[in-house]
DNA sequence: CTACTTGTTCTAGTTGACATAGAACAAGTA
DNA sequence: TACTTGTTCTATGTCAACTAGAACAAGTAG
């Protein structure tokens, strides 16, 4: 899969990382079974530190993403054959209504965690 | 209008603020033409920087909610009236399909943001 | 068994956003 | 004119995120 950062966004860059994994996954570009790079080198090649992307691995982990071996690495689970699409799709329609409402992003992403709370 | 902050929340004090105005003015509770606290006032009453309100109170107005005019305070505008129920039913619908495919909120958040940056 | 890989855990330092604090100022109100 | 209130400025403390380096544990591979 492809990994794209931009190190310039407010979101964490350990969150960007998670955000991506889920949508490789749910593109088909992540079946189970397959193994993603390893920490060390995941992070060599996007020029992060590796706790960063450790912090990652542990958040895909508890969301049942991927399992961690030491010295095997990060294998992606059956479980991650989860369709997003249903998700991408209530995405849209959200944004869509956001703007005609004229919300900024920093006001949708607080109703966003308050939903989520709830 | 009731102001209700969470000191401990992740979401920035000023940011909470402007995401309560804006399901103030689509719940009614906030009509065109209604006050808003001067900032010293609700900064005093929510215990909170009279910056920090006033951050919100200028987040406000960049997304039309209000007017801000020295000595007079913030005034609601006329868009304020603005439905949010579709809003409001949108982030239900997003809710209930990200709990399904596992997604925490942190996830869920770099998906909206970016689907917004769009 | 041995060497190697890789995640886990620890300490430590840097940076930037957020919040607080105080003050002077400008534009409007009464 | 006196007062209110938003605007702007400087300064400071706090915390999460990120980086960095090291030692360690558990597994892999020969």
């Amino acid at each position: 899969m492809l990994w794209r950062i931009d190190a310039a966004s407010d979101e964490p860059l350990y969150a960007q990382l998670v955000a991506q994994a889920h949508l490789a996954a749910a593109r088909g570009q992540l079946a189970p079974g397959d193994r993603l790079p390893t920490a060390r080198e995941l992070a060599d090649s996007l020029d992060l530190n590796v706790h960063t992307v450790l912090k990652a691995y542990q958040q895909l982990r508890d969301e049942g993403l991927i399992e961690l071996r030491r010295g095997r690495g990060a294998v992606v689970t059956a479980r991650a054959a989860a369709d997003l699409s249903p998700v991408e799709q209530a995405l849209a329609v959200l944004v869509r209504v956001a703007r005609e409402a004229n919300l900024s992003t920093e006001t949708l992403t607080v109703l966003v965690k308050e939903a989520m709370s709830r």
